[in-house]
DNA sequence: TTAATTACAGTAATTGTTACTATTATTGTT
DNA sequence: AACAATAATAGTAACAATTACTGTAATTAA
């Protein structure tokens, strides 16, 4: 049953992961566990990436963009997208709002709804500074 | 300023998305569209929905899967994706509450919220009865 | 019906991601 | 500490979704 076992690469992405803020793409977080490991392959954090996600230690976030995001916090949590510059922000949000629409689209569902998810669009307020 | 002429091959991916309640993927209008015009090209039909998104005459909508879905409703409305079948299916919800969580999100936050997407998973009734 | 321009088909290129393979690192056992 | 057993790696190839390019065809306005 595959046993996880310790490297050192994961570590530093995990370690990254925990540190920023900016829920880097894979290739984001590529370029920078570069720096640790000159050699590290592209396909060595992608594997990483998504072996955290899978076992909860990271959060992979789907955008408009093409590339997916990842996010070491895994506090349930919103996410805000910048129409403009394109970054990920987080967004705090009450998480009774999250369950309440959780139940209110239950109602009429023929089906189970374990989750969901909402992205929040529009422009930042950096970008709005700059126009 | 690049104004818009008429084409058959449009006209028909618009009226198979407005009857359609798959939420296909552009390969699957593809495949449809090609009964009608055998030799259409997959870059047309993705340049095609890339328009109609634009201006607002359909709607593309971002999975955990790999290929984007349209829908020919652009009614403001929620999806749910089955994370069994991977369908994606209609789901009604009171826009109020909509509303009220972007308010809510717009509180905290130094930026515009001009819009939000939620996204449901779970499992479909379908998939449900087959368990 | 012609001239201007947009759209097309077909194909090539790009991008994001996963799969494969031989080698290296980790770990539990002597 | 040395040794299997096995998971993880680097490097590369393959893949899937999407966009860009180019010469031709369709649409439209004059």
């Amino acid at each position: 049953m595959a046993t996880l076992k310790y490297s050192r690469q994961r570590e530093s992405i995990k370690h990254f992961l925990a540190t920023t803020k900016e829920h880097p793409t894979a290739d984001m977080v590529y370029t920078h566990v570069k720096e640790e490991f000159p050699n590290i392959s592209l396909g060595t954090v992608y594997r990483n990436l998504n072996l955290l996600t899978d076992i909860g230690e990271a959060m992979k976030i789907t955008t408009p963009d093409g590339a997916d995001r990842f996010d070491g916090c895994v506090q349930p949590h919103n996410h805000f997208f910048c129409t403009e510059c394109r970054r990920v922000l987080d967004l705090e949000l009450d998480m009774k709002n999250i369950e309440k629409i959780n139940k209110a689209a239950a109602e009429n569902f023929d089906g189970i709804i374990e989750s969901s998810n909402t992205i929040f669009y529009g422009k930042c307020g950096d970008c709005i500074k700059k126009s």
